[in-house]
DNA sequence: TAACCCATGTAACCTGTTACATGATTAA
DNA sequence: TTAATCATGTAACAGGTTACATGGGTTA
């Protein structure tokens, strides 16, 4: 039932078109909940016709037209009620993991290969979020209430990446003496 | 495609049954892997099928019958050929995150309080992955190659978990102040 | 003129979750 | 005698992935 509520709670900060959320999920809130364009598309009929979303076709020039979604009150309800509701902690999958869990049934030089190529991918998230956590911190006390939680989940991935990349250090000496 | 790649990986270790498997799909190649039962045997009986698996029936007294599976030279094939293909990053799903990136619809004590059920739940993970991870680093030159990969996969749960917790407490800075 | 961006969707399939179902043994 | 552990499954449904489909406008 979560990408339903994460297409509620990317909605809440402003309307979106399937579009522009099917981009944004690759992005900012995609970092942690990502979803496709058709899962988008299949999920935002569903959510307009169960009631908890407004639909506005916007006719455009020179482009195909498109349709702005935005939260109305039950949506905004419902999502309260689900943040509401206690949630179990969450088990990760991790396919590089399954991969070295088995990893020595394959020369060790392929494992290292595709170890730097997800070191490279990380490092690049990082710095992505680096450059966008800076915009917050420089002026933290102006902050929103809506930016600090914004910034909060921006803080996760962070943390996330500076750990994969430490764990990618140490696999390496590791697996190399 | 992964979880019987998880299964084949697991059976690589040693032969075992679905319900072996499923514990321990709760522990060890659990934490980075998870599944349910019913998903492990639907899945190990589509493993046999193809030709991947081979199962041995036990007969037990005092205890129902088992089916012991383990993998054959197909399997093991079909394994290195996976681990040998590279695999995307894999993105990150988390519902507390979700509900974070919302936060500001809620009263805040109703997500401290939640945080702070998360953060002890991380707590007791990060306890358990580095009792084990002891057994490992107290003989770290006399590990076979099998123990070598495991000890990287379970680095990653404790280099995971730390972040997790330093996470945390930023977010409960960043939110009572 | 080829490739990419904008914009929306359908259909088939695979994966994962929840609920139901059985039945013996063992420990509190 | 109640609950937990061992052991295996089925069925229905929800969620996610891959492939297919369309078509105008823009950039190289």
């Amino acid at each position: 039932m979560a990408l339903s509520h994460a297409i509620l709670a990317a909605l809440m900060d402003r309307p979106h078109s399937g579009y522009d959320l099917a981009k944004r999920f690759d992005g900012s809130v995609g970092f942690f909940w990502h979803a496709s364009h058709q899962q988008i598309y299949r999920e935002l009929s569903k959510l307009e016709q169960v009631g908890l979303l407004n639909a506005e076709c916007i006719e455009q020039d020179g482009r195909p037209n498109k349709k702005l979604y935005s939260v109305n009150e039950s949506g905004r309800q419902a999502l309260q009620d689900w943040i509401e509701t206690p949630s179990k902690v969450m088990a990760l999958k991790d396919e590089l993991l399954v991969k070295l869990f088995a990893g020595y049934v394959v020369p060790k030089d392929i494992l290292l290969k595709e170890i730097k190529h997800h070191y490279r991918q990380h490092r690049t998230h990082l710095d992505t979020y680096q450059a966008e956590a800076q915009l917050y911190s420089q002026n933290l006390h102006q902050l929103s209430e809506a930016q600090k939680f914004q910034y909060a989940t921006l803080r996760a991935g962070i943390h996330y990446e500076t750990a994969r990349l430490a764990w990618f250090e140490d696999v390496l000496k590791l697996l190399i003496y």
